[in-house]
DNA sequence: AAATGTGATTAACATTTAGTTTACCTTTAA
DNA sequence: TTAAAGGTAAACTAAATGTTAATCACATTT
């Protein structure tokens, strides 16, 4: 949940610029429009999006021939691109697909289905890399799949933060991590919270996993015994 | 991975064929394709495909027609056949159903989307276990053959998305999923439903199960626990 | 065709729980 | 021995979930 995913929207009409931005926005996702393909490929030059939606019938310069020039930037290998398209039969060419585009959602746009689809997409991709995580530390066995700690055989549910620090430490066990590094990394970069909170889901956590596990390094941080 | 798997597509429809072929081909299927039912019949007795795409609305001979012929070929037992249709509703018609299909894909098609749905066939069919249709969670006892989930012998009679939920739950009890999972999962990638609606159907089932089954990980999403 | 029933969804409100901050206490290292 | 850092409990705030009821869409009955 840490970072903001990046959305560049590329349509000639600015009704919909404005309306998928301000969707967009609303979910939390940071959005630049671009009003026509040869200004939107300048733009994911240097903005790097996430995703692009990217209008087929354009002046200037076509959505296909767009989105061919953007598949050629190795910078935008993991950037998904949608194809906005007035006309289901549009899609269907196959020009089309041999660009490299990954989907396509027909005009007229209904705003929440098209937000459920961009989120499904950024999940799927999110969830790809971790199968199954478990990680074992001494007697403790991390479960992220049913979200539960054992402790030699006990079962050991903790609330959504406790278990993240817990997993976070377990997953680097030995290193130590200062207070702004466990925010940083477990709460997220845009989330404004007090270090010493950090020392409250410690304490939390060792209570119910008992003193040996988490070790204090005094002016550093916080580390997970190895044992 | 030894051998490609075979695919015919029987549509009238030569943009939604070369789409179609197009995007198999590139996942590395081998595929032929057919115009009308009756071309398509001819063509499968030889070429004796894995999986068939079938389009309901043909002129000619329609895909249901043409899918009761299919199904009456003893070379093509084990061929799965998928239909493609324009609206859903048009599925749900038990001709449809009764001709041995199994499954259904709603136009317009989303290439990413069917692709995996089709990945997803050819995995599952490997994996030959997951047939029986019951599943043993302590002292219940999912029954989707007939529709009923029995808690210590009593029979109980959930409506189709509560038994859809409990089931899916069951399916992979331990694990947790995020309302959203749950909607994609259960619900389908192409209904926008909000989130909270899950909530209601959870507690829906609760109540007719009792607690004890599902548990809320707050901040993540629901889970059946495993007894 | 009207009436009724049912399930799915949404919306509104209540409740619970997690997360954060604050304040004060204890420990530790210079 | 005493600042500085960390421990701890409790108060407070913000979120998430539970729960009920209203609405809508269909199916079934009359």
């Amino acid at each position: 949940m840490a970072e903001e995913k990046k959305v560049l929207i590329v349509d000639d009409e600015p009704d919909i610029l404005d309306l998928l931005k301000y969707n967009l926005e609303k979910e939390g996702y940071l959005v630049q429009t671009a009003l026509d393909g040869i200004k939107g490929v300048e733009i994911a030059k240097q903005f790097i999006p996430d995703l692009i939606l990217l209008d087929i019938m354009m002046p200037k310069q076509d959505g296909v021939e767009t989105c061919r020039q953007l598949r050629d930037l190795s910078e935008l290998s993991h950037t998904f691109i949608i194809f906005l398209t007035a006309r289901v039969e549009e899609y269907s060419e196959v020009a089309a697909f041999e660009t490299g585009a990954d989907d396509y959602i027909a005009k007229p746009i209904k705003p929440r289905a098209l937000m459920s689809r961009i989120n499904a997409l950024f999940r799927r991709k999110n969830s790809k890399q971790s199968e199954n995580e478990k990680i074992e530390v001494g007697d403790l066995v991390i479960d992220r799949e049913s979200y539960v700690v054992y402790q030699s055989g006990n079962e050991l549910n903790l609330p959504k933060k406790e278990f993240e620090l817990l997993y976070f430490l377990a997953q680097h066990s030995g290193k130590v991590f200062s207070r702004e590094d466990l925010l940083h990394n477990i709460w997220g970069t845009d989330v404004y919270v007090l270090a010493r909170t950090v020392d409250v889901h410690v304490r939390k956590v060792r209570e119910k996993i008992g003193e040996g596990y988490i070790s204090t390094i005094k002016g550093v941080g916080y580390k997970l015994e190895i044992n």
